[in-house]
DNA sequence: CTGAAAGCGCTTACAG
DNA sequence: CTGAAAGCGCTTACAG
């Protein structure tokens, strides 16, 4: 922190106190207007840029939001995290990261760490805090949470709807004619893995077919579990001709593993994500996946951050999942497998 | 930010002064033994939390390191921010995040927020910021520059070596037999796009190879581009039957350009990139790629900041690309194109 | 070893 | 409209 101008500098330039350069700048009363013009004249001069830890410290608030995030680098959470970005540039808050790692302890000691740091608001992405530690972080902060919905918590909760989501992903490959439909799901202790299992079975149900437990298997949302899942699959000799994975890198995975068994995708398996990854209109075939809003996700969390700290309150925009068939899914061709 | 417990509270809890306090946390001078037992006691019953802010005000720093990104959600930076997260994390220096979105103005707008939050230090990962205003910035405050060497500021930069990196590469397919090898540049307005066309030709004269300007096409780094650079150079003729792309992401969009027009990889073209990001172990063939040691980048940028945070000069230790040979690449066939 | 005091750079009642 | 003063929560010479 190199020395630098303060407050008091730019008030004696300008021949003032400093009580009223605080004024001008905060514009927080009404000024002469030579003064002002002087004030804003030397902050000039002086190239004068106000200290926020110091206003931080005076005012009471650091003008900073927290944001607990699990994975810096995922695809899907990048996508969130540039979202709470946009949604705050432009305002006087500026987020400030720590990461959970899907950990538990990791959480608590990020948000220690963020508490230290006095800030004024929590945004919290999904993770794995018990519901009661998040009501009473909620309780002491405003905080929106993402991607979960904390009992006694609701309106600061912004999710998705999942289950509507896999249900028009499985819909679709029932559509196609599939009978024999796997499913790839996530980890279960997420909710979201296991909203997705449940449209996966809704759908079914509402087609009148079984749901066959030995077509579907557990992944982690990573790479190689989609490829893993699909070795089991095989393994096992299940029969399917189309897989709904429940997010896009699993997918990948399974494409991989598919194409090394020569199986053609989709002319004799199907396949259907969840996410819409950036990547996924370049997989080769472009992938049909569910697309989340993520962009919209982050910036819905931060306006209504953004409301609580002014102390209104915020009902938060509905946002939906929607289907974007692409080239990874065709119709049932009868006699394959 | 809620009212919160402070030192003089557990200064009064433990009946001693504040300044006792303080200095028991900060281990900044000899506390007799019964007080410091009252001090952590009163600590604990009081869940006391120092205020970084006011820590920060009142030492003169901040603790935090600011760190100057262009994309976050950028699957290559997401890569180096996580890196700089972990070799963060145990120091007590914090990182404070700002994108500059490949934009200059952005970026001086990001500096001039993070110098109002007084980092201590600041990380600059590439941009386009002109090399004398980065001078001028590191001058004033710690800095270390990612990605690219700033004339006078050789000790600060950490790069790695793509000319390096991009010549294994084309090395790799003109063994294969390749001869006429089209390179999917990035912007060229970028110094590492640059470095690997550099490394593209050094290594066809070194295999006297000609280098033909027709086989060359500018990308931007995303998909898209890499998708049209294949149709430009299909749609003039070109004869080739390897593509270097400057960077995966390109690589992933030359690949679906080909798969639309039912040319095999790498039966009948040969594809490298360059990143290997996480996706690229799981494309459809896997991608044959220049393996930038992203994660690493961004520790040893956290190493660098921190030593010199602390008023050690630091040496960068060397860190170099690695081709990795996957399935996107084969021998030259006979007769084909 | 330890406390009282001053100070970090701001803001904000309080007077006028 | 405007200044002097107190205060935000800490740290750190300065005395003792």
């Amino acid at each position: 922190m190199p020395d630098s101008v303060t407050l008091s500098h730019v008030a004696r330039e300008a021949g003032v106190s400093p009580s009223t350069v605080s004024r001008v700048i905060n514009g927080t009363a009404r000024v002469a207007p030579e003064k002002e013009r002087a004030v804003y004249e030397a902050i000039r001069r002086l190239g004068y840029q106000p200290n926020l830890i110091a206003q931080g410290l005076a005012k009471g608030k650091s003008m900073s939001v927290g944001v607990i995030t699990q994975d810096v680098a995922s695809p899907y959470y990048g996508e969130v995290i540039k979202g709470v970005e946009e949604g705050l540039s432009g305002s006087p808050y500026y987020p400030v990261f720590a990461s959970g790692h899907w950990r538990p302890d990791a959480e608590r000691e990020a948000f220690k760490v963020l508490n230290g740091r006095k800030i004024d608001g929590l945004i919290v992405m999904g993770g794995l805090l018990p519901d009661d530690e998040l009501r009473a972080l909620a309780g002491g902060l405003p905080t929106v949470v993402l991607g979960r919905t904390v009992p006694g918590l609701e309106p600061d909760c912004l999710t998705v709807d999942h289950v509507q989501g896999a249900y028009e992903a499985t819909r679709h490959l029932i559509d196609l004619g599939h009978r024999r439909i796997a499913h790839i799901a996530g980890p279960l202790y997420q909710q979201d893995a296991r909203d997705r299992l449940e449209g996966y079975r809704r759908a079914l149900a509402d087609a009148n077919l079984n749901f066959d437990p030995r077509l579907v298997v557990e992944g982690d949302y990573h790479e190689p579990s989609g490829l893993m899942a699909v070795e089991a699959l095989l393994a096992r000799g299940a029969l399917f001709t189309a897989i709904f994975s429940s997010n896009d890198q699993m997918a990948y995975g399974a494409r991989l593993a598919l194409y090394r068994r020569g199986i053609q995708v989709p002319g004799e398996v199907s396949l259907v994500g969840f996410d819409d990854l950036p990547g996924s209109s370049y997989t080769t075939p472009p992938l049909t996946t569910v697309a989340q809003p993520s962009l919209e996700f982050g910036r819905e969390a931060a306006r209504a951050i953004l409301s609580k700290l002014e102390g209104r309150p915020y009902a938060f925009a509905p946002l939906a999942n929607r289907l974007v068939v692409r080239e990874s899914t065709a119709l049932l061709r009868q006699g394959v497998r």
